[in-house]
DNA sequence: CACACGTGGTC
DNA sequence: TGACCAAGTGT
């Protein structure tokens, strides 16, 4: 039975402290929802807002997007990174339009099933587009949950079948709680139980927080890598996606030779973007958006 | 299952 | 200042 010692002050602290965000409107659309949820995969909220806007604007249908060549979806990225996503997101609008009638499916499976589109996604579309029960494990869950119910400052690497089970058993019963549930854990992991300095006096459940009681420990698991960045292929291939999206049209070889030194690797990379579908080879030294 | 995949802000 | 972090997915 779900636990409604910690339902009801959460579900209190999210009516109060809700964040106003497009994507959460009464009025938003499924297809709103499923953009900001292919933005928000490993991105701040602050930096998706202005880019969901413009987006929605000139595509505000699965079948607006589908209808235009996909570079444009991958210059209207921007700079939110792992342009992959746009990619993924123009698929997505495709196989809406193709297999869906234009309309967001809101079926778990069926939206496990378009690209880009993983456990997590499709079971936020799912709840927060149309208000089913289903068990939303992202980063901010699983960090309260470990905490409040765990006792750890934070989860694992991947995600466990024990913690799966246990985030399971707290979701209240009927359809609209489950979600608003959802919504609002993520947001109190977003906004109060936060990876670095959480504001514990703020928090709704901190006298039934295990980490508390526990006199926060430091996490004890293996170790979580840093990820590189100076050198790498990623920022080789941010280097080279960028000259591509800030010019108008295709740009030459000398003009990508110029955003990144060591050749090999740049050339190794900018085969990479054109196996990825992110560049294509038009000409003779000469590269576009797809 | 570990790793690749962008970008920029924060403490 | 640099390490860590932000609503994961695909392979």
């Amino acid at each position: 039975m779900p636990d409604s010692t910690l339902h009801e002050p959460v579900l209190d602290w999210y009516d109060e402290h809700a964040r106003d965000l497009p994507w959460r409107r009464p009025e938003a659309s499924p297809w709103s929802v499923l953009v900001s949820e292919l933005m928000l995969q490993q991105t701040p909220v602050v930096r998706v807002l202005p880019v969901h806007a413009a987006w929605l604007e000139r595509w505000p249908t699965p079948a607006a997007l589908a209808a235009e060549p996909v570079g444009e979806a991958v210059r209207a990225w921007g700079r939110l990174g792992y342009p992959r996503r746009a990619l993924r997101l123009h698929a997505a609008a495709v196989a809406i339009t193709e297999r869906h009638d234009g309309l967001v499916p809101d079926d778990h499976g069926a939206l496990l099933a378009l690209p880009g589109v993983g456990d997590y996604t499709a079971a936020a579309v799912a709840s927060f587009a149309f208000g089913r029960r289903h068990v939303v494990l992202d980063t901010n869950v699983r960090r309260v949950l470990g905490r409040v119910v765990g006792g750890a400052e934070h989860p694992r690497p991947s995600v466990t079948k024990a913690e799966r089970e246990e985030a399971a058993l707290l979701v209240p019963d009927d359809d609209a709680t489950a979600a608003t549930w959802a919504v609002a854990v993520m947001e109190l992991g977003a906004l109060v139980c936060t990876a670095a300095g959480p504001r514990c006096e703020e928090c709704p459940v901190a006298d039934q927080c295990a980490w508390r009681a526990a006199g926060y420990p430091a996490y004890d698991g293996p170790a979580r890598r840093a990820q590189a960045w100076d050198g790498t292929d990623r920022q080789c291939r941010g280097r080279l996606m960028a000259v591509l999206r800030d010019a108008d049209g295709p740009v030459r070889r000398s003009a990508l030779d110029a955003a990144w030194g060591p050749e090999a690797q740049r050339l190794r990379c900018l085969a990479a973007l054109v196996a990825d579908g992110l560049l294509v080879h038009v000409a003779e030294d000469v590269y576009a958006l797809p």
